[in-house]
RNA sequence: GCCGGAGUGGUGGAAUUGGUAGACACGACGGAUUCAAAAUCCGUUGCUUUCGAGCGUGACGGUUCAAGUCCGUCCUCCGGUACCA
């Protein structure tokens, strides 16, 4: 064994071992306990990022964990490789987005490898392919045939120049990236998946989910937005026409003083027909951000449409405006306006003068002419229904439009259906085709797939296959036809990508069935927060959708979810001649400190001159803050970035790149690899015996083995169950501390010393695998540390004789007393009150209470 | 705007069920080793202090014998907001 670490010749050797001898080929083994690990995989960017390597090391010590455990662990690995920016490095490039993406994989697989990630390799898929998105398209019209899918108009961002549809992120100020024109909002036909059909599920079956953050469940229970309300209709005076709206507030039904419609609404552009003001404000809202964001902060705006509604309830007429809040593709499209009860609708009837009614109590201090009352309360000015609370009220309103034939109660939902069309080319082709009468059917099963050609020219505007007038001609019944030119949203890849890893090559089927419900479902999935609500409640959906077509047997995909936070490193900048802000890499920049170490300046290490510090932010590109996780590797090797990055902080929070703390890292494996080295080669004072059988430690090596004890009950409780990696190692550091200051000197020593140091090597190699598994060649059983159980807690070790109790005088520690284990209260307290520094603060002053936590601490109340 | 989260020494963070605030690490300072440096090892390190102690977990208020932890109001930053993935 060399004396010195030295990453580079250990990380390549034994992640050439690991490739030969498949260890972490994955086989179903009926009868033992299976454990499926899962990463959210990478879209193929170029290179890995300090966010992929987070991701990834924390699967990978929670699979390496399991293994130990002695469960049947998968880990697989593949390519979210449709999507937008394979299409901009294409046109930025002049090349193919399939050129481009199996580029990237290939580079970025080499350095997943080099991270010594243990997946299943024979498992990897790529959703561009077409033998992965063939089945997402038969599933699609097996959805079609069910009656899951439809077609209707909805909105999109459309830039009149190029004419064509943009992302949300293409929009930047309301213009078009490319062409900078003002974007406009069209509506033009999309298929939908019936997300809505499962809220309900989608709802109940977050309480099956123990092991996801509560957070993560709150967000997506809002998101579904369950809420009871009443539906009802309003006819429009002088007129057959009516539109419906609904409340979850009935019991202001009474105070509507007027109703807004979406510009969009039908009524609304019949109306423009003749009113020159109202076809203006149509036409403005055309340009209104489509984001649900800017709705939100936007100037509300209205105009009225000369129309008058008739009140359900009295038949007064109220006048209808036509507003730019209210949105065409949510709900109906229309809303009842509560000015005195909502504080939106208050807003916009003050700006416009319109009626403002109360008709609930206020409580003590609300004041209508300064604000809408909008806690619920006791009904007034409501004719029958004064008195009444929100829920009486809500049921007699809700029952008089029933019996009325007006209205009912509804259970509404936030979520709205799930629109999969895209007008882009890098996705997967909807496989539907477009009959000359107008409708549609899907493509027979024997025509799937349907290919998209990777060979093509990238224009900058529109799709190539939208370009090319043969790509979509095809015939139906022997007429002729047109496929469909949109692609697949890419949450759909992503939303059955974890099943198909249980049989991933399978040509003949979507899913194996009895592939799926062995590994199904997955025991840990490991991804960003970004991905709470949508990338998550699609692939629940999603597996509901297969468990109802007998593919699966669960109902839910993820047992437990780690959503893990970003990565942030330091941000550098100067101010070029113009006033903007030049990026400086924090690689280039040094940091003077002053004797506290608070830093004080930096400059470049380039020319020396001084740059401006902006603090952390998300390593990106825009801010020049990226560190190439290559570089570290090569510098450090895997295994220091891998224990700095599970070190630093806990995988829910930020995690803070920082040069020094990765150094500090490194000096760990450093030490530990010494402590190996010198332990081992340490046969002065005879061999070191691997057993402590027959052996009689005295008081300092009971300490050491406790201590050893104690931190694998705390590391294996740290990973196994509360996922703070960061306290594990810093557990496992602190017994470093201990071992490296023990003595090794009689038998008895290293007896203790022997075991210490096998625990030691076994906690750390899920983080550090490399190096563990060389270390465990020396001081292991002979056997590969792969193939080795995690270290088990000895309880007699644990017994302590005393404990120490802290003495406190009104909340405030004034001693510390160590007792024997099984002191009783009263000797405590007569030890707590004798002590000097005690008596000090309570002279003078009457004892009133003394309170006693057994073993931990004595307060005592004086005045 | 709405939904969710975070805020603790010079820095990253720890404190798991309301019970010693600052584990572990980084940085800084001092020392050993060295011709010298790197590396390594040892020690000190929340702030103030009259050396008794006092103060201290984003701000203000509350509950409690006891609050970083619970409750209320607010501030700042971050994630999501349905076509970035």
């Amino acid at each position: 064994m060399e004396s010195i670490y030295n990453p580079q010749a250990i990380e390549a050797e034994v992640q050439s071992f690991w490739t030969t001898n498949q260890t972490f080929k994955a086989v179903e083994q009926p009868g033992k306990e299976k454990f499926y690990c899962l990463s959210m995989f990478p879209y193929p960017s170029g290179k890995l990022h300090m966010g992929h390597v987070r991701n990834y090391s924390l699967s990978d010590v929670i699979s390496r964990y399991q293994r130990m455990q002695g469960k049947n662990v998968m880990q697989p690995m593949g390519w979210d490789s449709f999507g937008l920016p394979a299409e901009n490095a294409a046109i930025k490039n002049n090349s193919a987005p399939a050129k481009w993406t199996y580029k990237n994989i290939d580079y970025m697989k080499n350095q997943l490898k080099s991270l010594g990630f243990g997946y299943d390799w024979d498992r990897e898929l790529a959703t561009c392919k077409k033998d992965y998105y063939r089945w997402e398209q038969w599933f699609f019209t097996q959805l079609f045939e069910k009656g899951l899918v439809y077609k209707k108009n909805a909105t999109v961002n459309w830039d009149p120049v190029d004419q064509t549809v943009l992302a949300n992120e293409q929009v930047i100020d309301g213009r078009g990236w490319r062409s900078g024109a003002i974007v406009e909002r069209k509506e033009i036909p999309q298929w939908f998946i019936k997300i809505t059909d499962y809220a309900e599920e989608l709802l109940t079956d977050l309480d099956q989910l123990e092991g996801w953050p509560e957070q993560v469940k709150t967000m997506q229970k809002n998101w579904i937005g369950r809420s009871e309300g009443v539906e009802m209709t309003f006819q429009v005076a002088d007129s057959d026409d009516s539109f419906d709206i609904y409340t979850t507030r009935p019991d202001t039904l009474m105070g509507v003083t007027y109703v807004a419609l979406a510009a969009q609404h039908p009524l609304a552009l019949a109306a423009a027909k003749n009113n020159a003001e109202l076809a203006d404000f149509i036409n403005d809202c055309k340009t209104n951000k489509a984001t649900e964001a800017d709705m939100a902060t936007m100037e509300k705006k209205g105009v009225d449409t000369g129309l008058k509604a008739v009140h359900p309830l009295t038949g007064e007429l109220v006048p209808v405006w036509a507003a730019n809040f209210v949105l065409m593709d949510y709900g109906s499209g229309a809303v009842m306006s509560v000015p005195g009860h909502d504080q939106r609708d208050y807003e916009f009837a003050k700006k416009y003068g319109l009626a403002i009614k109360q008709v609930i109590e206020g409580a003590d201090g609300d004041d209508i002419t300064q604000a809408a009352i909008t806690e619920k309360g006791k009904l007034i000015n409501s004719g029958e229904f004064d008195g009444l609370n929100f829920k009486k009220a809500f049921k007699a309103i809700a029952y008089k439009l029933k019996t009325e034939n007006k209205g009912q109660i509804k259970v509404n939902y936030r979520l709205r259906d799930w629109g999969v069309s895209r007008q882009r080319y890098w996705g997967t082709p909807i496989p539907m085709i477009n009959l000359a009468n107008g409708e549609s059917v899907p493509v027979p099963a024997d025509q799937l797939p349907v290919e998209l050609p990777e060979d093509v020219v990238m224009n900058g505007v529109t799709s190539p296959i939208k370009d090319d007038p043969e790509w979509a001609k095809t015939t139906y019944n022997g007429e002729a036809a047109f496929r469909e030119t949109d692609t697949f949203d890419t949450f759909m890849e992503s939303s059955w990508y974890y099943a198909r890893y249980c049989s991933p090559s399978d040509d003949k089927q979507m899913l194996d069935p009895e592939k799926a419900n062995y590994w199904l479902p997955v025991d840990q999935y490991v991804g960003g927060i970004e991905h709470a609500i949508l990338h998550l409640l699609y692939a629940r959906f999603f597996h509901k959708l297969l468990r109802d077509f007998g593919l699966v047997n669960s109902d839910e995909p993820f047992k437990s979810l780690l959503c893990q936070g970003m990565v942030l490193a330091d941000t550098y900048y100067r101010e070029s001649d113009n006033g903007a802000q030049d990026w400086v890499a924090p690689t280039d920049v040094e940091v003077e400190r002053n004797e506290k170490g608070q830093v004080t300046s930096a400059i470049s290490k380039l020319d020396g001159q001084p740059v401006i510090s902006a603090g952390m932010s998300k390593m990106s590109k825009s801010k020049n803050n990226g560190i190439d996780p290559q570089e570290v590797i090569n510098q450090y090797g895997a295994d220091t970035v891998r224990l700095f990055i599970m070190f630093t902080s806990p995988p829910e929070q930020t995690l803070e790149w920082s040069d020094s703390g990765v150094e500090g890292a490194h000096r760990f494996i450093k030490r530990v690899w010494k402590l190996v080295h010198d332990f081992s080669l340490n046969h002065e004072k005879g061999e070191n015996p691997v057993s402590l059988e027959g052996l009689t430690l005295n008081s300092a090596q009971k300490t050491l083995r406790r201590e050893l004890h104690k931190t694998i009950h705390k590391v294996s409780d740290d990973i196994g169950r509360r996922n703070t990696f960061n306290t594990a190692i810093a557990a496992i550091m602190e017994l470093m501390n201990h071992l490296s200051k023990a003595s090794m000197d009689s038998t008895e020593d290293r007896a203790v010393m022997h075991e210490a140091i096998q625990a030691l090597v076994l906690m750390l190699t899920p983080i550090v695998p490399h190096v563990c598994h060389h270390l465990w060649q020396i001081i292991g059983d002979g056997n590969p540390v792969e193939n080795t159980l995690w270290p088990q807690v000895d309880e007699a070790a644990l017994v302590e004789d005393e404990k120490l109790i802290i003495v406190q005088v009104n909340g405030k520690v004034r001693a510390k007393l160590t007792v024997a284990a099984d002191a009783s209260k009263e000797h405590v307290e007569t030890l707590g009150l004798n002590e000097e520094n005690v008596a000090k603060f309570i002279d003078g002053k009457t004892v009133r209470k003394v309170i006693y936590v057994p073993g931990k601490l004595l307060n005592i109340v004086a005045n």
